[in-house]
DNA sequence: ACCTTTGTTCGTAATTTTACGAACAAAATG
DNA sequence: CATTTTGTTCGTAAAATTACGAACAAAGGT
């Protein structure tokens, strides 16, 4: 009754990208990005109401879920959807959630 | 700039659900009881090489993000997805991801 | 060169999550 | 009525999450 016999490495990708999207600022990042296609988080700072080492930290936790990439344009940076993990994402759902 | 006016209901709803569908073993279980209508939590137990007691926190934990009800059985509980919630995280899910 | 802008990292603190075993509760079964 | 089955709750501990401000780093503008 090994954890890894049990539960598939899709469900276990799967946790991995929900548990990114699970709080309310990354929901928020997410749909803006997918929406229109990038942001600079300057941006964000100004938007929401947290501090901008919070900010960071949710974006870094984003990155590596996979779900977004920054690029440089400096001097700020600008953050899209790293499309192919989302398409993965899309899929995962797709699948989990039967829609 | 107040949290409530910059994020909306829906983003929190669904950050709600993603987290709590935000590890391995949930995610088991929903896609379990997705795929078979019904569960008792002896069944999850034996297969999940995780003390019961942890099953019984997680299955907590789905029940209050409103995913999954139990329905007393005795002396087993029989779990369920909760319909409702669930189409509402399908479409939040599929507003959100866009598929 | 200096200053501003932009964003990360560090240090810290409070809270939450995850996990376990032991104890407990409820109810069926012998 | 004692025992077994089933699952929750309690106590505890370690780790992770969330959040902030201060300090720092990088690079563009003056």
């Amino acid at each position: 009754m090994n954890i890894e016999k049990v539960i598939t490495e899709k469900q276990k990708r799967a946790a991995r990208y929900a548990k990114a999207m699970g709080h309310p600022v990354r929901m928020y990042v997410l749909e803006l990005l997918s929406s229109q296609s990038c942001c600079y988080s300057g941006d964000l700072t100004e938007e929401l109401p947290i501090a901008k080492s919070t900010l960071s930290q949710h974006l870094k936790e984003l990155k590596e879920a996979g779900l977004i990439q920054g690029e440089i344009e400096a001097p700020k940076i600008k953050y899209c959807l790293n499309r192919e993990n989302w398409k993965e994402a899309q899929f995962l759902f797709k699948q989990f959630l039967r829609i």
